[in-house]
RNA sequence: GGCGGGUUGGCGGAGAGGUUACGCAGCGGAUUGCAAAUCCGUGAAGACCGGUUCGAUUCCGGUACCCGCCUCCA
């Protein structure tokens, strides 16, 4: 059996992966807060997990991995989100707003990482199904002197946990003498996080020991993985950002609430995704999302391509010039898979993985170098002599359809389409708006929201404004449905 | 201020204390009505200063610069 390596960002080692149970391997992803798009950093830790699950189902078997990645639904972020919706006029309660909300960004996320080719995990936990499971967490640590109730809130002692700032490390001390944070007066120390907050009516909120409220960030994961994987388990994931506090707290939490628990075992962090050098991040207002660069044209294979091309431990920018070069790629295969494959859709069934890139993947996750050894499988393969339905050739698409790659060379057909898509919805643009001026008008506003059903029913996301109307794809997008 | 990561050829990006990484671009050739694509071949590197060593881009120390976390973020 292939011996996997990873970095623990615990122990800051590469180490060889021992599962704890091989017959059931278990890994937790921190999933998205779910109140917009998936940005395309939210995309890096989706992608480089779907590989090592994949390299985990690969040799551990199919059945004997079990991956869980949260939806996180409820945030002060969505609740802003329903509060501007209901300002803005649309109606439902606060309570409806928020629903809507999370449900249609779940739908968003699942298209979105879907075309990167990343599988969904065995169980996508929504915190506002565990809150009872946080109640009785909190009460625990409430219990064992981890945690205190003030003011309706309930604090996590940090004090009570020797090992807080290990992972990250840091000292209590040394974060307390240079905190920048502003120090809630019901603090009992400057480093206490929150795990229950009160809720005033306008808010959404569950009965719970403390009053009315909701839970605060970092619980659920805590009380999700607890549900789901056990108080002991393999790997846990996320983007390095989330090292300190998110991760640091949901040890300090799970290890004090289940003290006979390892929780993690090891710690998987991507590092973060760059555009033009520079942090990809809400506040710096440089973000775009997975959807912009799909509605751009670009497929999602090409997108996972310039992912896999960075090993995940290092910064990636996000470039055109890469861009370009995973597109070359994806069409070479695509070409050699219309002159050196007889059957355009052969059965793959995994048996037949370039064993070298199980290699290079099994050395903590080494996407470059699979890469390069893609690269010489495919130099090979289109040397003229090479003949087709080789061993070789066979071992190739399996290993492709194995990474997650199954379209290839979509390039083409899908900018083609893009375009086409975008020509014909900006003249149903042209011919709504005018509609509706007609409309504004005649106060008979029939026509305009018989072609919106139209439009919804294809799929396509209506925006009407004072400065027209915009439509854009939307995860349902099909353009075969469009009004003629 | 505290903590962590990084600096490789024109660009991207790996491994290894001594032997060609690899890809893209470039250059030469083949093919092509022209072009594109493709195929064959090919030059080019490891921030700076010390140390260890027979030998370091690879190990150790320092300097400079870059990035991230410490505040919502993957």
């Amino acid at each position: 059996m292939v011996e996997i390596r990873l970095t623990n960002t615990r122990t800051r080692r590469k180490q060889v992966f021992r599962p704890i149970d091989p017959q059931n391997v278990r890994l937790y992803l921190c999933g998205p807060t779910v109140y917009d798009r998936a940005h395309l950093g939210n995309a890096r830790p989706v992608v480089v997990i779907d590989v090592l699950v994949r390299l985990l189902r690969h040799v551990h078997g199919a059945d004997h991995v079990t991956y869980v990645r949260n939806f996180t639904d409820v945030d002060d972020k969505i609740n802003a989100a329903a509060l501007a919706r209901q300002q803005a006029g649309a109606p439902g309660t606060l309570e409806e707003l928020i629903r809507e909300r999370t449900r249609e960004t779940i739908g968003w996320y699942h298209a979105d990482m879907d075309a990167l080719g990343a599988m969904r995990p065995d169980h996508e936990p929504r915190a506002t199904d565990y809150i009872s499971q946080m109640i009785a967490m909190i009460q625990t640590l409430v219990d064992g002197g981890h945690a205190y109730a003030r003011d309706g809130h309930v604090l996590f002692r940090v004090r009570s946990f020797a090992d807080y700032g290990k992972l990250s490390g840091r000292s209590v001390d040394d974060m307390i003498a240079g905190a920048r944070v502003e120090v809630a007066p019901f603090k009992e120390d400057p480093m206490d996080f929150v795990l229950w907050k009160p809720s005033d009516a306008g808010l959404p909120g569950w009965d719970s020991p403390w009053g009315r409220g909701r839970p605060g960030w970092h619980i659920e994961c805590s009380a999700m993985s607890y549900e789901l994987l056990g108080e002991s388990f393999d790997i846990h994931a996320g983007g390095i950002d989330l090292q300190f506090p998110h991760h640091e707290n949901e040890i300090a939490q799970s290890c004090c609430a289940h003290p006979h628990g390892d929780f993690a075992n090891i710690w998987l962090h991507n590092e973060m995704l760059q555009v033009e050098g520079k942090k990809m991040s809400k506040s710096l207002g440089n973000f775009f999302t997975v959807r912009d660069l799909l509605d751009q044209g670009i497929p999602g294979e090409v997108i996972r391509l310039v992912f896999m091309q960075t090993h995940y431990r290092s910064p990636m920018d996000w470039t055109e010039s890469k861009r370009q070069n995973a597109a070359h790629h994806l069409a070479n295969w695509g070409r050699i898979r219309r002159h050196k494959l007889s059957d355009p859709l052969p059965k793959f069934d995994g048996t037949k993985v370039d064993q070298r890139i199980i290699e290079a993947l099994a050395d903590d996750i080494n996407t470059p170098n699979a890469l390069t050894r893609l690269y010489e499988m495919a130099q090979e393969i289109s040397s003229a002599n090479h003949p087709a339905d080789s061993d070789l050739v066979l071992s190739f698409f399996d290993t492709l359809h194995f990474l997650g790659f199954k379209e290839l060379d979509p390039q083409r057909l899908s900018r083609r389409a893009a375009v086409e898509n975008a020509t014909k919805l900006s003249e149903l643009a042209e011919r709504m708006n005018a509609l509706r001026i007609e409309a504004k008008a005649s106060k008979d506003f029939s026509a305009v929201d018989a072609l919106k059903q139209r439009l919804l029913a294809a799929g396509v996301e209506v925006r009407m404004g004072p400065a027209g109307v915009e439509l854009l794809p939307g995860p349902d997008f099909d353009a075969a449905r469009l009004p003629g």
